[in-house]
DNA sequence: CTATGTGAAAAGCTTCACAGCT
DNA sequence: AGCTGTGAAGCTTTTCACATAG
């Protein structure tokens, strides 16, 4: 039985975690109160995931900014090109603390600054990939991922005619080692992209090297000890969702439905 | 303030993800008000989005189940093999209707068509992929995309050199093309897998072309009209909120906070 | 007068727990 | 007995709207 704690009221410290789109962490647990709200670096474990993802889409934007010269933004402009609201990029950006200036907006480059610490970005952080195939080949000529702090350090296969060769200048080990090389490597974040029946075992192997974070691209639902962070990237998933949102669109309109969008008092309730 | 309800059963623990959408249509809000209640066609208007995702996932592993024989599962199995909790899982599929059997369980296949005719899998969807570089000739191989339903009609790029050549094979055209050839085929879906600064305008093509969904691997805010879905993929987000996770949990450490679990399990791959 | 920062209200999701079929 | 289906409770996230700082 656990004795799960929660809240305090009145303040803002309230901890979450959740993912942003489709479905995250199998494993999972729950609160760990937190006290105190002044600290900045504890600040970071209260921000709602659902901010954190925008946080990293607000930074690029930013950079963007930055490189064409612009020094300050409002929270307007800055939520227009990221595609949210103002109030909300200015809730999230408020996790951070107040760096932005009242009746001018916030500096570019103190604002870039904070999100990368916020996010972890000072640190690096080693990729490995594993599954060479199609997917892996482009995952791993992205050569240094994103931007830079992503070095991908190690590749896998299981194929025995890749195993040496050379891909975006790395040479490919074999599966078998993924625990060792990860391990010597420092590698702290795996990227699955074989078919889906080797994934789990290639997780399990992941996990043994030390991986904190997974990246998943096979279609299925790793099981992961806790405090391994799992994220997947799903294209039929996605593709469905889509699909989904059309045909509602389709029965929408086949039925002669008229989506108004003023305001709609209390529809009535068809009988049952 | 009242008491906070003291639990009973012991628990479960699976976390969460959920999570509307981190990004998406930029544009108005969610009509929604529909009052559900008998018509299942009108039904798909009321489920959340949330739950659309993870029906994706409940379908395929009712189909793994099938294909091994299984007729029934119960919510227990299903929402095990899918990585949730059984409660979610019965809520997300009352969204469909009452299909499954007091004290038994769901049959299999019954389940596998009320999720495909909600996620509008009986009709095709006629897929276009854009960027026919590393990501984009991965995506153009998977040969028919997920599971089939989404075959994949017509591939552009930009590169005279590859204008003519077959993918996966099918001959690539030229992205100036994308409208004229998307309505020809009656496409869709249409993915974006070019590099950021191209994404915008090709989107807008694929608009022109009467695309209705996007599926975006570009890292760029797409802007589209109303009515046009877009969904995105952005390995640069999925990697910085792992690396907030990893910050978080070091900063932890670091403040010698420890986070008490309930039950940890074995294996603590403890990285100093 | 302008644009941030934020309680507070609203909306949305998830979990609980149990009535109701089989 | 067993398991689904679901109102209601509990949280989280989003949106409002306004006091406040510059």
């Amino acid at each position: 039985m656990v004795a799960q704690r929660g809240r305090r009221n009145g303040a803002k410290r309230t901890r979450s975690e959740a993912a942003p789109d489709a479905d995250n962490a199998p494993t999972a647990e729950m609160p760990a109160v937190t006290e105190n709200g002044t600290d900045p670096e504890i600040r970071a474990r209260s921000i709602p995931e659902a901010a954190v993802a925008r946080l990293a889409v607000y930074l690029r934007v930013l950079s963007a900014m930055a490189d064409q010269g612009a020094t300050t933004v409002s929270s307007e402009e800055l939520s227009t090109a990221a595609g949210v609201n103002s109030a909300k990029l200015r809730k999230d950006l408020s996790y951070l603390g107040s760096y932005g200036t009242r009746g001018v907006g916030y500096d570019v480059a103190v604002l870039v600054g904070h999100i990368e610490r916020t996010l972890g970005l000072t640190r690096q952080h080693r990729v490995a990939v594993v599954g060479i195939g199609n997917l892996g080949h482009a995952l791993a000529n992205y050569g240094g991922f994103p931007g830079r702090g992503f070095p991908v350090e190690a590749l896998f296969d299981i194929d025995p005619d890749l195993i040496g060769v050379p891909v975006g200048g790395l040479p490919v080990s074999h599966i078998d080692d993924i625990p060792v090389v990860c391990a010597e490597r420092g590698i702290s974040i795996g990227v699955i992209a074989t078919p889906p029946p080797a994934a789990q075992s290639v997780c399990d192997r992941l996990v043994a090297g030390g991986v904190q974070c997974i990246l998943n691209f096979a279609p299925v639902v790793l099981q992961v000890p806790e405090h391994v962070e799992v994220r997947k990237v799903d294209l039929a998933v996605e593709l469905q969702i889509l699909s989904f949102h059309v045909a509602r669109r389709a029965d929408g309109e086949a039925n002669g439905r008229v989506i108004d969008e003023g305001s709609v008092a209390g529809n009535g309730v068809v009988v049952p």
